[in-house]
DNA sequence: TATGAATGAGTTTTCATTCAT
DNA sequence: AATGAATGAAAACTCATTCAT
C-alpha cells in the first residue's frame, strides 16, 4: 500500500461535507437522508455505515465546530489581555468562521442553535457552556472595575452574543451587505457598541481593532 | 385575565391560541394538526375549514404578532424623542411581549425569525421591514450627530435586534432567571450597553469637585 | 301569489344542470359536491337536501335520460317498420341526445355506461334493457329473413350499440370532427355500416336517411 | 400456465400483476394502494419504491399492452393483404387479448379507454395513434375501390373499433356468453358485420350474359 | 466497506355527510 | 327551504431505517 493511500475514512468526511450543504441548502427537516448521500456521490447505506441517523450527522457537525469555538473562548480567557480584546478575539473567530464556511455556519445557527426542540434543547449545555465562558469574562471585568457593575454578566453575555449572531443571521437571510470587509466592520461594530456601552464611563479605552 | 380569553363561540380564536400552546411546547414540525385539534378542543377537520395548512396557522399567528409590532416601532418613530427613547419603547414592547405571552414569543422566535427554510424565508419582507425601521432610526441619530457617523446603521440595528432576541432566547432555553424584575434589568441593560456604545462620546463632563 | 311563481322545485333542477356541468367538466370523482353547489349558485347543503349523496345526482341523471331513450326505443320497436329504419331512428335519437347536450351525454358514457365499479353495476340491468330491445328487433329482423341467420343478435345488438358509442367517445375526445353535418353523416355511417353487414346480400336495399 | 408467470424475483413485475387483479376486481379508484401491496404480498413502500404513484402504475400497465398492440396493427398494416384480413387479424388480437387476460382488458378499457378524465386524457395521443392506423387502412381500401368512398375513414374506424370494444364490455359486465366459441363467433362478427357494410356492393353487377 | 432494495409507521390533507339554526 | 359550520373517516405518499448481499 502507498504511504498516502487515501484511508477509506475519506467517505465519513466526505457524507459530513455533503450534509453541510444538503442541510444549508434545504434545511434539516427538509432534506431526505439520500439528498444526503446523492451530494456525497455515495451510497444510500453508507450513511448509515458512519452515522446512526440524520440527527447524529448534525450533531457531529456541530459539535465539530462548536468544540473549536469553546477551545477558542478558553484560550482568550486564559491569557492576560482587557476584555475588549477578549471579546473581539471572540467576535472575530465567529466571524471569520462564516466568512470560511458561512454553510456550516447557516446550519448552526439555523438548525440549532436557535431550536429549542430538537437540537437546540439536545446540545443545550455545550451552548451554554459558551455562554457562560463569556459571562465569567464580564464579570471578571467588572471585578477589575472595567465594566459597570450594576449589570447582570450573564445578560450582557446573551446580549453580546445575540448581537453577533444576529449579524450573521443579516447575512444568512441577505439582509446585509457581505463585501470583504463588511465582516471587518461588523466585527468592529460588535465589540465597539457592546463595550462602549458596558464599559465605565471613564477614560476612554482605545479600540481594539 | 388569561393572555388569549376564550369565547367559546370563537371556533377560529380557539385553534390559534391552541395552536400556540402545541407549537410552544412541542415544536412546529413535531406536532400533528390533531395535537392543535385536540387542545383546542374542536373536530380534526375544523382546523382545516379555517386554516388552508398547517403552515397557515403558523402564518396567521406570525403576522397578527409582528404587525402589532411594526405599528407600535411606526408610532415611536414619529414621535419626538431622543433615540435612546425610541429603542428604549421598541426593547419594552418586546420583553412586554415575552412577559405577556412567552408562549407565542417562543414560537415566532423558534419557529419564524430564525427558520432560513420555510417560515423565515416567507416573511422575510415582513421581519426585514422591522429591521429597515430600526435602522432608520440609528441613521437619523447619526444625522443628528447623536450616534457616532463611523456604524453602519443597519448593522447597528441587527446587533440592537439579536440583542434583544437573544435575551428572550435566554429566557425560552431557561439560561436566564426570568424573576419579576429581570424583564426590566433586560430592557435597561439592551439600551444603556448598546446606545452606550453608539453615543458620540460626550464631553467628560469635569466631576464637581 | 303570482299565477306562474317560481316554484321551489327550480333549485333542484338548478343542481341537476349544474352537476352535468361540473361532471363533464371535472368528472364525478375529481369533483367536489361543493363544486356543484357553488355551480348552481346554491348552498352548499341544499344538494343534500334533495339528493342524498353526490352519486344519488348523478344517478338521477342518468335515469331521466336513459329512460328517455328507452322510452324511444320502445315506440320504434312497436311500429312497423323496416328494421335498417328501426336502427337509424335509435342511432340519430342518441347522436341528436349528444348535439343537443353533450354534457350530459359525456357524463353518462363516461361515468356510467362504462364504469363497470360502481355505476355501471348500478344501473347494470337498465343499461341492459337497452341492449336487450335492440337485439331483439335485430332477432326479429332474422325471422324475417332479412338480417342474416348466423349472427347472434345479442351480438350483433353490442356492435351496434358500441360503435355509436364510440363515435361520440370520438367526439368527446375531439378526436373526430364536430360539424354541422358531421353528425348526420355518423348517423348514416353507423347504420349504413352495421346494416349493410347484417343484412342478408341480396337486392341492395335503399338507405333510410 | 398463468397469464403472467411470477417468478418470485421480480418484485416490479409482481406488483404489476397484483395491480392487474386489484384494478379488476375492485377499480382504480375504489382500490387503496395498500391493496396492491397485500395482493402482490409485498410491503406498502415498495410500491412506491418502483412506481412514483398508484397512477404510474396503471400508466405502465396500460402503455405495456397498448404499445403492444400498436405493433401488431402497425405489423398488419405493411403487409400485403386484403382490408378485411387486416381487419380480422386486428379483431383477432383484441379479443384473444381479453381471452388471455381479461382482467388486464378490463381495466384497460374500464380505467383508460373511457376515462375522459385523468387517463383517457393522459394517454390520448397513445389511444388515437390505433384509431389512425385503422383508419389509414381504411382510407386504402377506399383508394383501391374496396371500400365505399362516401365513408369517412376515421368514423369508419371508430364505429369498428367501438363495436370490438363493446363485445368485450359485454363480457366485462357478464352481459354476452363467454364459452370458448364465443370469441370467434365474435371476431367473425364484427368483421363481417362492419366490412360487409363497408364494402361496394360487388357481385351485384348484372353477370355478363 | 459498500450497496440499494425492502420495510412500514406516521401525518397531512381531502371531502362526503350531518346538523344546528 | 336554505345555510354553511362542524365532523371525522379514509388513503396517498414520504422517508428514516434496516438488512441481505
Amino acid at each position: 500500500m502507498s504511504p498516502r493511500a487515501k484511508p477509506a475514512q475519506d467517505k465519513r468526511r466526505l457524507i459530513l461535507d455533503a450534509a453541510v450543504r444538503v442541510f444549508a441548502s434545504q434545511g434539516f427537516h427538509a432534506c431526505r437522508v439520500s439528498d444526503i448521500a446523492d451530494e456525497a456521490g455515495v451510497a444510500y447505506g453508507l450513511v448509515y455505515h458512519y452515522f446512526s441517523s440524520k440527527e447524529q450527522v448534525l450533531d457531529t457537525l456541530f459539535l465539530e465546530r462548536w468544540n473549536i469555538m469553546l477551545e477558542l473562548i478558553r484560550e482568550v480567557e486564559a491569557q492576560q489581555m482587557p476584555v475588549r480584546q477578549k471579546l473581539s478575539a471572540i467576535a472575530s473567530f465567529i466571524v471569520d468562521s462564516y466568512q470560511h464556511d458561512p454553510d456550516l455556519m447557516k446550519v448552526i445557527i439555523v438548525e440549532v442553535t436557535r431550536a429549542a426542540h430538537s437540537f437546540g434543547d439536545t446540545h443545550i449545555d455545550t451552548i451554554r457552556e459558551a455562554y457562560d465562558l463569556i459571562g465569567g469574562m464580564i464579570a471578571q471585568a467588572q471585578a477589575e472595575g472595567v465594566f459597570k457593575a450594576e449589570i447582570e454578566p450573564r445578560f450582557a453575555a446573551m446580549a453580546f452574543y445575540g448581537a453577533i449572531e444576529q449579524l450573521l443571521t443579516g447575512w444568512i437571510f441577505d439582509l446585509l451587505p457581505h463585501g470583504e470587509d463588511d465582516f471587518d466592520r461588523a466585527k468592529w461594530l460588535v465589540v465597539e457598541t457592546v463595550c462602549g456601552g458596558l464599559e465605565v464611563a471613564q477614560e476612554r479605552q482605545p479600540s481594539v481593532g
